[in-house]
DNA sequence: GATTATAATATTGTTTACAATCGAATTGAA
DNA sequence: TTCAATTCGATTGTAAACAATATTATAATC
């Protein structure tokens, strides 16, 4: 018998390359259109999405480094500096050297930055209530995320 | 008794907006680290990961106008059209305006981008033993992201 | 058939995102 | 201490991603 892997010729269906087959593509896609969602709401405060999870990180720690920001927020620094210089130029952040480190630059916030909390206050729900997901749901799924997102690390 | 909203003062925590309680960060971020996964692999066969995605769908059906790619890549023209163009470049695809309907325009597989389809065809397996889940877990996890992706759409 | 509306790509401009590299500051080791 | 290694951020270059708009082709309406 002559040895006959599946899938051997170039042109026959491989299950395997099948997109609706992938865990990685509706992560991809969905993640896009979450970020979507959110368009409307963060256009009426100005902020771009990578802002608004910079600017929670801030709202929850008034004070971090570009570091600690990439850390939290998986982004490195050819993301962040473009976008705090631009989260400056609005009035939200200020961007100063460490005295104690002049290799690390914190981030704060004004109080322009902090006082724009009020108008997202409601976003979070607001996103809820457009994803049909019951509290269990959101929570597996939650918890999943995380556990790819760590490996994936 | 006065009406006292919770978090009604500016400088107070609102666990709404804290990063840990939000369901779009984690599915943003692993989304990211997960295609970052598939980099090396990538490298190796030329292809950018939304690249190797429209390639999954071609592999699947040998032509598909740039509407109907859009539509399961959940990817507009602004963002196919330089696409497709590297991709024909690289001789891995055809574009050719349709003779039924001049508005559209067909991507076929050359001989060359069928042929890739072999050096793919471990990477789906590759990535997944990077993936901490289980068989149950993984279904889980794709039916939560389907079902979101579809609500968000 | 002329006009209007709609549909499918393409283009332009802006914002992310990240790899690779650089420069300056700090740390470590000899 | 002095030189090497590391760290932190900024910069450069490339590739998405998408909104808004433009362009051309088809469909619909009169």
């Amino acid at each position: 018998m002559t040895k006959k892997p599946i899938d051997s010729d170039a042109s026959g269906i491989c299950e395997g390359l099948l997109l609706k087959n992938q865990l990685c593509f509706p992560l991809y896609a969905a993640s896009k259109e979450v970020v979507r969602l959110y368009k409307p709401f963060l256009d009426e405060i100005g902020l771009t999405y990578t802002q608004y999870i910079a600017m929670m990180a801030l709202w929850e720690s008034r004070a971090l480094s570009v570091k600690e920001l990439g850390e939290r927020l998986y982004l490195d620094s050819g993301t962040l500096t473009p976008l705090l210089k631009k989260m400056e130029a609005q009035g939200l952040v200020l961007r100063k050297r460490s005295a104690a480190d002049e290799r690390s630059v914190i981030v704060t916030l004004t109080d322009q930055g902090e006082a724009l909390k009020q108008r997202a206050k409601n976003i979070p729900a607001n996103i809820g209530g457009c994803i049909p997901l019951s509290r269990d749901e959101a929570n597996t799924l939650y918890d999943l995320l995380y556990r790819v997102l760590k490996a994936a690390r």
